[in-house]
RNA sequence: UGGGAUAUGGUGUAAUGGUAACACAACAGGUUUUGGUUCUGUUUUUCCUGGUUCGAAUCCGGGUAUCCCAACCA
């Protein structure tokens, strides 16, 4: 509470406009509706010219892409518009939660390039929401029931069935009270009672089906310890939650629209108490909490809402991110990370944030796909491409550009000294020349691709084979041996184990007269004698399918196990372990998370993993091709 | 036999009663010591139907399709 005072804004573009009607006027063409909103509220003086955000994640488990488009929305409007944005860790239910998330959450949004005004926890207001459960039961607007879950779900109705009404709804307040205290006891036994909102059986809303708003869970919670057995459920804290803090814009996604009426419902709920309470203040706390209320402005000194600044939180829902080929759902990730189908949370191939740092992604490429996807109303299904796009357009700008091997075959220059070592030179970043360029040796005995040379060539095929020229990047143009003049060897299987060229020492790279054209292309190469070798782990989709979530729901739907399904439905090639390549020495000491291109491969990562004695490079995405 | 939400090229998004556009994808070509980058060009769009209007992607009626809701999860 308190968050007042230190927020008021204005939107920057919207000052000094003559004239008081500036809202019609308003241009938020091409902003998203979402952000539209926040333009007109702002030009209308909105809570006072307040304008507060909070990004609410439960501590259940690592933050993964869909939450970056939340936070891109909550932590990035506020900050383009000066406003504040809190983290607030949705934490009622202590049987999924644990510190071991609230850390990496917390690390998540850092990365993202974001910060926090404050961080708070739902739980931080357990006590006002118990009093404010004291109080509706006083009003004889929530009653304890004590009958079983099957009972409570078999009279809630169905969709199209109106639900009948609890034998206990109408219990005396006072037995109520005496069993909502029970509730909190650590005796009473989870399961046996719960504390319901007192609303409609009948609700076309099945959430205004007499909600459960308290539940007995009996388990110590990350904040709070063993102080209470009792806990709120998510309906009957975050309104609240964000009403206390002052929050004036809620945003959500698109399966909590139907929670909106309750939600404003309880906050309506809440102010009704708090102007109760501001009349005649029953307790200390009771009375300092009005004061800090008044202090915000949330409600006048008099009790007359309309004097208020403050007009209260409003949820607006957007659609949460689909991405094809992906599985998102949190409880799937942990399922996956628990049968050990992946490493952990940070598996290069988990659409978790952590997962896209260790894989190359840099923060900004999320960011700017968050950006070019929008917020919309429509459950749409994104195309990878379009990520792998925004990332390609970042790591162009930012990579430094290496030569690698990953499957190497030899190669021998026939007419270049034993013994002899060039040092050439190689850019570090065409796109940025201000980067400069680093040393690579250039010797007798090489190593090329293994696909960039054909015993026979295919018609487009334009890099070696016999008879055929091609440059070596940054050094020689080199000749194939025509055939008959023994241009390769082969083992027993008929593999190429060994190439032969012939190099023209007039084409050295950057000599004058080097750049004779040639119809090969140019191709990566490493000096045997003076490269590294590395693992390279080869990433592709993890799923087969394009919609994992419905094809999920439907292999469930015929019989499978969660874990039968998935298994039909991951990709057997997702992670390809190349411990055979090499690298340039250039990269040896480089720091983990080190954006890097594999020069006509695509953009690779230093993995977390990699040392000095054994380096580790995980593949980013390809370069388009 | 309920309620809520949504529908614009292959995908996503814009157009706020006045010429349907942008990005990605795809395709063709120029440049290129990365089959990358870059540049030029091409293909493909308002769910159906009726109405209001000089004029409808937009407003209204009726259909159709998809998503969400019957957790002591959030």
């Amino acid at each position: 509470m308190n968050d007042n005072d230190t927020s008021k804004v204005t939107a920057p573009s919207l000052t000094g406009r003559a004239g008081g009607e500036s809202s019609s006027s308003t241009d938020t063409r091409g902003l998203s509706f979402i952000e539209q909103k926040v333009v007109n509220d702002l030009a209308e003086g909105k809570n006072g010219g307040r304008f507060q955000t909070r990004f609410p994640p439960e501590p259940n488990g690592y933050l993964h892409i869909g939450h970056a488009k939340a936070i891109a929305l909550d932590f990035g409007l506020a900050k383009k518009y000066g406003g504040k944005c809190n983290l607030r860790f949705d934490d009622t239910n202590p049987q999924k939660e644990d510190t071991e998330y609230i850390d990496s959450i917390e690390q998540d949004i850092r990365w993202l390039g974001f910060e926090w005004a404050n961080v708070y926890y739902a739980s931080d207001y357990f006590q006002q929401l118990w009093d404010f459960a004291v109080w509706l039961i006083k009003q004889g607007r929530a009653y304890v029931d004590e009958q079983s879950a099957e009972v409570i779900a078999q009279q809630k109705g169905t969709t199209t069935s109106p639900g009948t009404n609890s034998p206990f709804r109408d219990r005396p307040v006072e037995e109520n009270l005496r069993l909502f205290e029970f509730m909190n006891s650590g005796q009473c036994e989870p399961g046996t009672l719960v504390l319901r909102a007192k609303i409609d059986m009948a609700h076309p809303n099945m959430l205004f089906r007499d909600p459960l708003i308290y539940r007995v869970l009996n388990i110590p919670h990350i904040k709070t310890g063993n102080r209470w057995n009792a806990y709120p459920m998510y309906d009957f804290t975050h309104g609240q939650s964000d009403y206390l803090e002052g929050v004036t814009h809620s945003w959500c996604t698109l399966e909590f629209v139907e929670h909106r009426p309750l939600y404003d419902l309880f906050v309506t709920w809440m102010k009704e108490w708090f102007e109760s309470l501001a009349k005649a203040p029953q307790t200390p706390e009771g009375a300092s909490m009005v004061q800090k209320l008044i202090d915000g402005g949330y409600v006048s000194p008099s009790g007359d809402e309309g004097e208020a600044a403050y007009q209260g939180p409003r949820q607006t829902e957007f659609n949460k991110l689909n991405l094809n080929y992906t599985l998102m759902s949190k409880r799937n990730l942990l399922a996956l990370v628990k049968n050990g189908f992946v490493s952990g949370w940070d598996d290069p191939r988990m659409p978790t944030i952590c997962a896209f740092r260790r894989r190359g992604y840099s923060p900004e490429s999320i960011i700017n796909f968050i950006n070019k996807i929008g917020y919309t109303t429509y459950d749409a299904l994104n195309d990878f491409a379009l990520l792998e796009s925004a990332v390609r357009d970042d790591l162009n700008q930012r990579a430094t550009r290496v030569s690698a091997v990953v499957n190497p075959v030899k190669l021998i220059i026939t007419n270049y000294p034993e013994g002899q070592v060039e040092e050439l030179e190689a850019i570090n970043n065409p796109e940025r020349p201000e980067e400069g360029s680093h040393t690579i040796e250039f010797s007798r005995e090489l190593w090329i691709e293994r696909e960039d040379f054909q015993p026979v060539a295919e018609k487009k095929f334009m890099r070696l084979a016999p008879g055929k020229e091609v440059r070596l990047k940054n050094a020689y143009i080199i000749k194939c041996n025509e055939e008959g003049e023994h241009p390769y060897d082969v083992d027993a299987e008929g593999n190429v184990t060994c190439i032969y060229a012939t190099y023209d020492p007039e084409t050295r790279s950057g000599q004058p007269g080097a750049d004779r054209k040639i119809k090969g292309k140019t191709l990566h190469w490493l000096s045997c004698g003076h490269c590294l070798p590395a693992e390279v782990r080869m990433y592709e989709r993890l799923w087969k399918v394009e919609n994992p979530r419905d094809e999920l729901a439907r292999l469930q739907g015929e019989g499978l196990s969660n874990i039968e399904a998935m298994q039909q439905m991951m990709n057997p090639d997702s992670l390809r372990m190349l411990k055979n390549c090499y690298i340039e020495k250039f990269v040896q000491t480089m720091p983990a998370l080190t954006y890097l291109q594999f020069q006509r491969i695509g953009y690779f990562n230093i993995d977390t993993d990699s040392t000095p004695d054994h380096l580790v490079f995980n593949k980013t995405v390809g370069l388009r091709s």
